[in-house]
DNA sequence: TATTATTAATCAGCATACTGATAATCAGTA
DNA sequence: TACTGATTATCAGTATGCTGATTAATAATA
């Protein structure tokens, strides 16, 4: 069959790789994560209200890295379930403040030793050197680029 | 401000970093790439056409690894703008063949240089030695992680 | 031949992720 | 005070990525 030099690069595209990469990690969380029904961005984003809680939308796409339009259907969905609350600011009537529930509390708890246990599957195939190698490249990576994101982290809110 | 555990390790999570890694390279495939009106998955989809003339939406799955459901849609909005055709197999009526337009392997010729340019723009922030082991480690982890994936990838099409 | 199993493509539905625009509100200034 | 600019949340629209189901066609078997 005929090949040609776009297609022979592909698989060594850093962005193909990581795009695939990035399937696997969330179908490995599916597997191991079915009991909790719930996603890596809701996992992400009731953590970090966890850890700020009455933060508004915009600081939390901030502190996670999530588009502040997506970040809003998320917490949509999520209210909805119960597992937070959205209130009025009292100074400024634009601000949504965000917290958990005690269901939500509960449900991230519950759900932390197995978001743990995707990262331990995931990493399993590497050595445990390349391991630490690995998370180190993606941080420089994610860190140094992230001027070039469409949701810079700006996470001076945690 | 109150941190729990949850949240410390975010930003240490593969998972976490993969899915910033993926949104970051995808902004400066749209920066770089905007003239061509194109998005990453339809590139990969049209590299792999271009090398297999004929394949058929399955297989073509299996080469770039995008499930089967979406690669059908992408195909769709593809075939709609002119940049492939679709055509039945003569022995199997079930079969859609798909191929390259003039216009297909024009569009995919002229974005080549700039997909690259995406490329070594991510990894721009890394020394040399980290960009080859950083392909490596994500090449690594992609392969032997395959079976765990929702599409995984079965190359021996190409 | 008739039945069963498998396969290719599609459909409905949901979630993430973005663009560009808008409404409401707030802050700073003439 | 009135105006300007910035900010928060939201909306409409589009694309990727999945699940589970369905339809049509083929392949394998009783």
């Amino acid at each position: 069959m005929p090949k040609k030099v776009s297609f022979d690069k592909l698989y060594e595209m850093p962005g193909h790789l990581i795009r695939r990469c990035h399937q696997i990690s969330v179908g490995i969380f599916h597997d191991v994560c079915c009991e909790f029904d719930m996603t890596p961005i809701q996992f992400a984003l009731m953590s970090g209200i966890q850890s700020n809680p009455g933060i508004d939308q915009v600081q939390l796409s901030r502190l996670i890295g999530v588009d502040r339009t997506t970040i809003g259907n998320v917490i949509l969905r999520l209210e909805r379930r119960g597992e937070l609350k959205r209130s009025a600011d009292a100074s400024d009537r634009r601000v949504k403040r965000l917290a958990l529930t005690p269901s939500g509390e509960s449900l991230l708890s519950a759900a932390l030793p197995s978001v743990q246990e995707v990262q331990d599957q995931f990493l399993a195939p590497l050595e445990e050197e390349e391991r630490v190698e690995f998370i180190r490249l993606l941080s420089k990576a994610v860190s140094l680029n992230n001027d070039n994101s469409r949701a810079p982290t700006a996470p001076q809110a945690a």
